[in-house]
DNA sequence: GTCTATAGGCAGATAGAC
DNA sequence: GTCTATCTGCCTATAGAC
């Protein structure tokens, strides 16, 4: 099986995040276990304690990875497009890519499930949203200085109805396995804040 | 305690649904037990298996009553609110009085687990999902035949935009517990539809 | 680092007495 | 209808060999 390679090369420690990344993504933190993990690894239960103590730890090692990715993300976009909509888009098309993979956001998967997660858990998801809702607000202050984008509003209201209007039709639209769903509410969203 | 009165007046099955529907609303239905309900109802676990022969058929029952009532919301806000504006406000009050009981919606919860869900709580879940984008669409339309309402394409996408984007922002403000955060996502996406 | 072996707990579920 | 008693299985986690 593939995976044998990665512990091979002797990186099983991301490998073990990788794996547990897509369950938790599709199944959510209490609906996977260990042996999910090690079967689809190909080692035995025992081996992922050695990475991560605990279930909590594994999953607080799961977030942390995630939103460095994720504000990695937004500084490329940054750097490739200039302006408050091309930005927008951008940032639309992070989602979806998610969706596309049969995936929930891992941070929107884990304030589902919010009350059963150890603390530490809790304040890295909140960590994660903090973080998402700050870049929208200065892109959409950008575009509301250059006039390139309509505001309802305060700017951090809009970010956050973004955030949460894209993490809401992630999760509804998976419900129904169609991605046009997510499309049809993300070009409804852009079109009312870019606007003609 | 207090649940003891339900057992005693011979609906103990409605009490069962009140608890559990409690417990799914906040922890997720892969998030409670059978004794998480029987402990807090005063009764063995046994006794729950009575009225539901598994968790499938408990969880089913949970979803089949909470989107009967959601319905019976509906026809009511229609009886009540005759403007297309006033029924989307109403159908926002909705959502919000279930977030200010620290809860999220049965169903919404249920879309993030939607993977580990047996089949035929599944096609409940798309069920609840659907009357509400009909409904919403069928308000939508009023409001744009008699210029209420400002639609940026169709009015069924649009709907699926209001309903992921409460949903969404049910998700994020629970993990702040603030309701005020969806507050002002409600009125960023009100004012974006009813707006002057 | 990864294994075998195993502990201890809790899950959902059933049989049969009352 | 609700109980006691019990089953089986899976879960997270640990000890100790290799």
């Amino acid at each position: 099986m593939a995976s044998t390679q990665a512990s091979e090369r002797g990186d099983t420690r991301a490998a073990v995040l990788d794996i547990a990344e897509g369950l938790l993504q599709r199944r959510g933190f209490n609906g996977f276990s260990y042996a999910d993990i090690s079967s689809e690894l190909g080692v035995t239960n025992a081996a992922l304690h050695y990475y991560f103590p605990g279930k909590a730890e594994l999953g607080h090692a799961l977030i942390t990875r995630y939103a460095d990715r994720f504000v990695t993300s937004l500084s490329a976009i940054e750097d490739s497009e200039p302006t408050a909509p091309g930005r927008l888009r951008a940032y639309v098309v992070l989602y979806r890519t998610v969706l596309e993979r049969g995936r929930m956001c891992l941070c929107g998967m884990l304030a589902a499930e919010y009350h059963t997660l150890p603390e530490p858990m809790r304040e890295s998801v909140m960590g994660f949203f903090d973080r998402n809702h700050d870049w929208l607000t200065r892109v959409l202050e950008q575009g509301r200085a250059d006039d390139t984008i309509r505001l309802a509003g305060h700017p951090r209201a809009t970010a956050e109805m973004v955030v949460g209007a894209l993490e809401g039709a992630m999760l509804v639209a998976r419900t129904y396995g169609e991605t046009t769903r997510f499309d049809a509410v993300a070009e409804q969203l852009l079109a009312q804040l870019c606007g003609p």
